[in-house]
DNA sequence: TCCAACATGTAAACGGTTACATGATTAC
DNA sequence: GTAATCATGTAACCGTTTACATGTTGGA
């Protein structure tokens, strides 16, 4: 055991997981998918291999658990040697600039649409964003009304986390506006180019 | 040829770009690395295989273009099929709620770094998304004043382009709000740790 | 009796990244 | 001469997604 290469990307966030509390593969699945401000996530089938990587690594180890009620659990706990490469990569640079958006890539395009697809299209983010906006908050006032705010908590665990969702809950505000700007384009234009209009005929003549 | 599989989501990126004009791989590669606000990217590697694709599947079609200055340059155009597809992929449904980010994640343990450490991260990305931010303006300012409001621009080819300009440009302001408010909360809570505090004491016995 | 949740995986396919490879032309 | 830019690729590896596979327990 113990092939020391480093972790990639979805080790450091179950590692980060485990560094709060020893878990399953189906509690980090259950997190993955419950947690909504938490920077990542995978797929059920990548956490039970990555996890026997990890292990083959040193950097988790694990104890069978017996259980009255439902199947044997494969319990997790970060090792020493888990806490310290976490540790390290913690503070390492990184380029947060670009990213892949599926709805960016349309939206470039978007004269290639009908208005009315369009509309539905942004209508459809819209909502959305909406309602993901209104979980994120809803968690972080619950979280405010527990530990108060994060300048100020006295339980550090709650800082990182509630930082995680205030920036998520100002991207998505962020986002609705725009979503709200890109739709007033849209009517205006259709408004326009539906009835007779002086400045934009002399242009196209 | 024409094995009528759907084009992956870097292949309709690239029809995208194909609709607009021919372009040889190493111009879509210049493309990639050049717009800020596209929404999609690829290495360079991925790019020259993924034309070949399209091209067997009859979405893209191809000509050698001797050149008296340099290489030969096989210019890629678009096909009705190829733009009947893209058309039809444009409206579809998305889930634009889910991403993945490296900073979020490492913020979620922010309590594992030295105060110093986390601050170093934040400003670095600080510096970054304003140097991006300025990238953004600057281009969306020259359009501006080349085609106009894209509410009110003769040349419909421009409306989504300004509209994911406005986008990043939100977002990124966004991301700018966060990591001050992120800055100070870890600077109070610096502050508080670093000289003795009756309520932070009091909780800790 | 059937469905949902618990629990752990394997296999194949697909997508993305890094490293390597080659050779011509142009500007300094 | 040498470095940058033009131009096109291959190979190996790694990471992600989708589909498949199996069996238990508890509640409606």
């Amino acid at each position: 055991m113990t092939t020391r290469t480093t972790p990639n990307t979805l080790g450091y966030a179950i590692l980060q997981l485990l560094e709060r509390a020893p878990l399953s593969g189906y509690d980090l699945k259950k997190q993955f998918a419950a947690s909504l401000a938490y920077g990542w996530y995978a797929h059920d089938s990548q956490i039970y291999p990555q996890l026997k990587q990890l292990e083959a690594q040193g950097y988790v180890e694990s104890h069978v658990e017996a259980s009255s009620a439902g199947p044997d659990r494969r319990i997790y706990a970060i090792t020493d040697a888990g806490l310290t490469e976490l540790v390290a990569w913690l503070p390492t640079a990184l380029d947060d600039t670009r990213q892949k958006s599926e709805l960016i890539l349309r939206v470039w395009s978007s004269d290639l649409m009908p208005p009315e697809a369009f509309k539905r299209l942004l209508a459809d983010v819209e909502t959305q964003t909406r309602e993901h906006l209104e979980r994120l908050t809803s968690i972080r006032n619950r979280l405010q009304r527990r530990y108060g705010l994060p300048e100020v908590t006295t339980d550090p665990r709650q800082v990182g986390v509630m930082l995680c969702l205030e920036h998520d809950i100002q991207l998505a505000r962020a986002k609705l506006t725009w979503l709200e700007r890109a739709l007033t384009v849209v009517e205006t234009r259709a408004a326009l180019s539906g009835q007779p209009l002086e400045a934009a005929d002399m242009v196209e003549v």
